[in-house]
DNA sequence: TTGACATGCAACTATATGGTTGCATAATTG
DNA sequence: CAATTATGCAACCATATAGTTGCATGTCAA
């Protein structure tokens, strides 16, 4: 949960799984091209998304292949996002009576 | 993109964001109840979740009400994760071909 | 076997983060 | 007005983070 919301506050990380997202399979040294950044860096960020589950990797030869794995993001963020879905349903009608209802106390002493 | 994320990659927030989810239009006094946290580290934490718009809050006396605000959260992150869905759809039937095909010229080495 | 290439590991630096405490300010109550 | 209450601001601290560089290891090709 941390994990992954953590992995993903990061421009670098998401530009990577854009990356991964246009092609799959691609190496550690593939990602690097034009990225703006050390090897280790493109490196460490990679970690992170593995470790986060957002990328899965296979390990062919001295390359180590990288690819989205949309899963457990699809999972957790959807159910957690859809908290936020319920809310908003709910804001439609609710938002302004919760103010007005939080309100009234006060404004009845403001109206006295 | 970068503060949402960020916001929501802190376990305190999440709960923060849980509380307001049951009951909106609380102060930060309310939501100090019972948060092993310092007053000021709640303060903190909600400036957070301000800035990156998942918490909106209405001024009334002295008391600051602080509401869930899932509109920009629906919008941004559902938009960024769809794309997370479709690669999701894809994996169904691509993945394994995915690694296969990257696979394919070394196996064809390794076969002969 | 030797050299080249892909990656990993470790140490280091600067800055950001989560948390604290103390004091200042603004609004409510009596 | 005085006391209380709700919040804000600033300084500070420990640790985590994003990035670097240098070197070690493992795999492929000639």
């Amino acid at each position: 949960m941390t994990d992954i919301f953590h992995a993903l506050a990061d421009e670098s990380r998401r530009l990577l799984l854009d990356r991964l997202f246009e092609k799959g399979g691609q190496s550690l040294t593939d990602l690097c091209e034009g990225f703006p950044m050390s090897r280790q860096g493109v490196a460490k960020h990679l970690g992170i998304l593995e470790k986060a589950n957002l990328v899965s990797v296979h390990w062919q030869g001295r390359s180590k292949l990288h690819y989205l794995n949309p899963v457990p993001l699809g999972d957790i963020v959807h159910r957690w996002v859809g908290k936020f879905e319920d809310a908003r349903i709910a804001a439609l009608t609710d938002f302004k009576d919760q103010i007005e209802d939080n309100q009234k106390p006060k404004q009845e002493k403001r109206r006295a």
